[in-house]
RNA sequence: CGGCGCGUGGCUCAGCUUGGUAGAGCGCGGCGUUCGGGACGCCGAGGUCGCAGGUUCAAAUCCUGUCGCGCCGACCA
């Protein structure tokens, strides 16, 4: 009974991954849906986790010299017209604003869906002199994308991110910026959310619209699909001089800026949900996790069950965050709730414990129990959380390196993604046409040129001409 | 924007074919017994059947329209 009760709740990954996603983002009670499509309500498990990604992220970009502001969400439509690229790339998604209460605007007002325009026009005035560059900013904030299909994290229609947009002096400063912040991005997915990536740039087909060169990382999930994780662009000075952001140089000449935009969003809890989630529900890497350990009292209503059980609290509470479930629900119940919740380490406290001056500790990734004398709580847990983070990296890793594949041609390459998915390495010629090609036939794209070239073959996958760089190709989300 | 599906207590749904007193399970509130992998008993609260028209003595049910949500495709973080 037990046990059909808890497949009823979520349905098995390998049934219906996508069915199976949806079941735990709202079992694990991340979100719920609103009566606006594509917009959803983050509760509190769901944006507490946003919070400590948000924290973490935000501490390293203090480290990088990023300052936060606030730009405002409304865009005029002269404004978004200015760069030709980006206004062709965004405007089949944006959301207009076109009366102000019953008046008619004079002239509309695009919700944000992304503010390199609105940074533009505030730097064409702030910026004056080289003495004020290079400008490092940075905005958390929601923008808008009117999205046809929507899921919850991974495609809707606002979400919260951040986006980092700076201005140099130099091509090579800006450069360096936008391989600086790709890099602080794929160390947290792999630090914090042990999440690892592979680190590359766009091709000119999927890049962002107006962007010299757009850089990302790039993960692979559960079920094979690929995920874009996080992307940094280098923008060159083709936004500055579509604005006029103009400076004085030491040698007394105007020039142009340079300028880059890097952003993560949201989008990255459902890569955590999809890396590192199983059948019984989310597991949370424990950097992040908004409960790290979860005490459970058994048998709560014996004389000092729960005082033992709030004595732990408080003892872990110093270093970890901890909640005691002392809901009147039995304890098969709790344990089931804090493994769809994801809760990295669960230590259960009864009785029996209490006099051998013992407690158990479960770990959630692999549901293994350990008991463990009461005086070396905190050193083991803090253990157990350290283990726990670089075994869901490496977990992770080899999944993907397990699902990593190299075709020297067509066929093999058709095979592959018809039997399996993941991600394969195969060599371009550089053609957009190719590209195309293999969408239209596979619904794969390029995902990356990483920056680890390998020479799989000397030709092209799709045309045999002569291949230029090797590139990872996925189904992606 | 195309295809499919769905709107009935908080949730999941039955009822609709063949019109006639609005149902079940879970959840929720109370009391009691339980407690080491989703416990159980008793009592109780809770619904303008998405919305608008129409047909009818009578509509959750039939007809027309409309709105919304979910999933799958084309486009995107």
């Amino acid at each position: 009974m037990a046990d059909k009760k808890m497949v009823e709740e979520i349905t098995s990954m390998d049934v219906d991954f996508a069915q199976w996603y949806t079941d735990v983002v709202k079992k694990a009670e991340l979100i719920d849906y609103t009566s606006v499509k594509g917009c959803m309500v983050i509760k509190p498990a769901g944006y507490a986790l946003w919070e400590l990604i948000q924290k973490h992220l935000d501490q390293r970009f203090k480290e990088a010299g990023v300052e936060n502001v606030y730009l405002p969400m409304f865009i005029p439509e002269s404004l978004l017209q200015k760069e030709k690229d980006h206004v062709e790339g965004f405007a089949p998604e944006v959301a207009w604003v076109t009366h102000g209460g019953l008046q008619p605007l004079q002239e509309r007002l695009c919700v944000r869906p992304t503010s390199e325009t609105l940074f533009c026009d505030f730097y064409k005035n702030d910026i004056h002199s080289y003495r004020d560059l290079p400008r490092v900013y940075n905005q958390w904030c929601s923008v808008v994308r009117w999205e046809k299909e929507t899921r919850p994290f991974l495609r809707s229609r606002e979400f919260l991110w951040q986006e980092g947009h700076t201005a140099h002096a130099t091509e090579e400063e800006a450069l360096e910026r936008t391989i600086q912040m790709l890099n602080v991005y794929a160390d947290f997915c792999e630090e914090v959310l042990a999440i690892p990536v592979i680190k590359g740039q766009k091709t000119d087909k999927e890049k962002f619209a107006g962007a010299v060169a757009t850089y990302t990382i790039e993960a692979l999930m559960h079920d094979g699909k690929a995920l874009q994780s996080g992307t940094s662009h280098n923008f060159g000075d083709g936004f500055a001089k579509a604005f006029g952001i103009q400076f004085a140089d030491k040698d007394n000449t105007l020039k142009y800026v340079h300028q880059t935009s890097w952003g993560l969003s949201t989008r990255i809890i459902g890569a955590i949900i999809m890396v590192h989630g199983d059948n019984e529900g989310l597991v949370l890497p424990p950097k992040v996790a908004p409960v790290q350990v979860c005490i459970v009292p058994i048998q709560q209503k014996k004389e000092g069950v729960l005082d033992k059980a709030y004595e732990l609290r408080d003892r872990l509470n110093c270093h970890f965050r901890v909640k005691v479930d002392d809901s009147d629900k039995s304890p098969g119940w709790k344990f089931a709730e804090a493994e769809m919740r994801g809760y990295p380490l669960r230590v259960e406290i009864g009785p029996k414990d209490i006099e051998a001056g013992k407690c158990v500790i479960c770990r959630r990734d692999t549901r293994q129990k350990v008991e463990v004398a009461l005086e070396e709580l905190e050193a083991k847990v803090e253990e157990l959380l350290e283990i726990m983070h670089h075994d869901m990296l490496e977990r992770a890793r080899s999944h993907r390196d397990a699902h990593t594949y190299t075709a020297a041609n067509m066929d093999e390459f058709v095979q592959i993604f018809n039997e399996k998915g993941g991600f394969v390495k195969a060599m371009w010629c550089g053609n957009e046409e190719c590209e195309v090609q293999i969408k239209e036939r596979l619904s794969v794209t390029s995902r990356c040129i990483p920056f680890e070239q390998e020479q799989i073959a000397d030709t092209c996958v799709c045309c045999g001409k002569p291949a230029k760089k090797m590139v990872y190709w996925g189904r992606a989300y």
